[in-house]
RNA sequence: GCCCAGGUAGCUCAGUUGGUAGAGCAGCGGACUGAAAAUCCGCGUGUCGGUGGUUCGAUUCCGCCCCUGGGCA
């Protein structure tokens, strides 16, 4: 495996990546690495369908359930925790095998991210706060007024991308866009890796979502939701709009009978899944597009030709 | 068998005093730099059950037929 530096594995949800990676992995000689920004989370592992511990077993695996919900966490971490598991792999001799969903993952191990220092928790906190709170068009005019560099290229409806530029503007003085123009260093040289992504079909991904999510519930979906529920974290934690959580919460609160809760549930992974397939089509040119039902056969043998 | 209500988009339904129709959900296309399983933008996809009639023109009015639900027998 001299050749190259890492395996990277992409593809929508559900489309059987986590199975690819542990065959990949078990193959030549790999450690596996979580690239979903939901899987490091330690309170989901039903929801989140990260790997169960027989299958942990067959492979080493890491950056899998290490994180407790209420901490933050985002891109930035990931990418420190990511070149980190790479120069471990790489001093055992071991090949990484990067598997997930999160195209902005991947995005940042193989161009890198700018450079934006850490955003203190009460500007953060605070800008979130009225994020949720006000109108969006109200926080884009304040955005115009303070930062106009950044605000013209942002709809007054984006909520999140204003609401992030506020608050690097009020941390850091300088316009987001600004910052954005510095580009920063890759972890992995693009010559030196190899990246595929599952395009499954369909009408074949949509029903395995359909029936994994039946399949969750069965496994005690409920009852995960239920735990995290009490945790009573702040509303804008990530691990909150985990898929499931939004809708399977508002069942247990009596908010929503079942049926309707288990259909909008399925509708956000479906809504994920397309989008997933969108950013794959896109944003990730040079990426090899392989079928799930011949991934096995051309991940074994295309890194040793 | 008779009576009543209804057959309009994939689903639930609105509408047209006669000028070939529109919402929600689903679905499709797209954007994407530290919450990305997020956030945001765009698109109606249709023999208006069938068939005759009236009419310049019928999804709309009339007749007959078919289907679904309810009631009476």
């Amino acid at each position: 495996m001299a050749d190259i530096d890492a395996i990277l594995i992409a593809g929508p949800t559900a489309s059987g990546k986590s199975a690819l990676a542990i065959d990949v992995a078990t193959h030549h000689g790999g450690i596996i690495i979580n690239a979903d920004s939901m899987q490091v989370y330690q309170d989901l592992c039903i929801l989140t369908a990260r790997p169960t511990p027989s299958e942990e077993a067959q492979a080493p695996h890491s950056l899998y359930g290490h994180i407790d919900g209420a901490a933050p966490y985002s891109v930035g971490h990931w990418l420190a925790e990511a070149e980190a598991a790479i120069a471990a792999a790489l001093a055992e001799d071991r090949l990484p095998v990067f598997v997930g969903g999160t195209g902005l993952y991947f995005k940042g191990l193989l161009e890198g991210v700018s450079p934006i220092p850490d955003i203190p928790d009460a500007i953060r906190t605070k800008w979130r706060r009225r994020g949720e709170g006000e109108d969006i068009s109200q926080l884009h005019r304040e955005l115009m007024a303070r930062d106009p560099k950044t605000a013209a290229t942002l709809r007054s409806t984006d909520s999140q991308r204003i609401v992030r530029a506020l608050e690097v503007f009020e941390a850091t003085g300088r316009p987001l866009v600004d910052w954005q123009a510095e580009k920063g260093h890759p972890f992995l040289d693009v010559e030196r890796v190899e990246r595929v992504f599952l395009d499954p079909d369909r009408d074949w991904l949509y029903d395995r979502i359909n029936r994994r999510f039946d399949r969750m519930i069965a496994e005690g979906a409920l009852d995960e939701v239920e735990t995290l529920m009490k945790r009573d974290l702040p509303p804008d934690q990530p691990i909150l709009r985990a898929h499931g959580v939004p809708h399977l919460s508002r069942y247990l609160s009596g908010e929503l009978d079942l049926a309707t809760a288990l259909e909008r549930g399925k509708a956000d992974v479906r809504h994920y899944a397309k989008r997933q397939k969108t950013w794959f089509r896109h944003q990730m040119e040079g990426w090899r597009a392989v079928e799930p039902a011949t991934a096995r056969q051309s991940l074994r043998l295309s890194p040793t030709t």
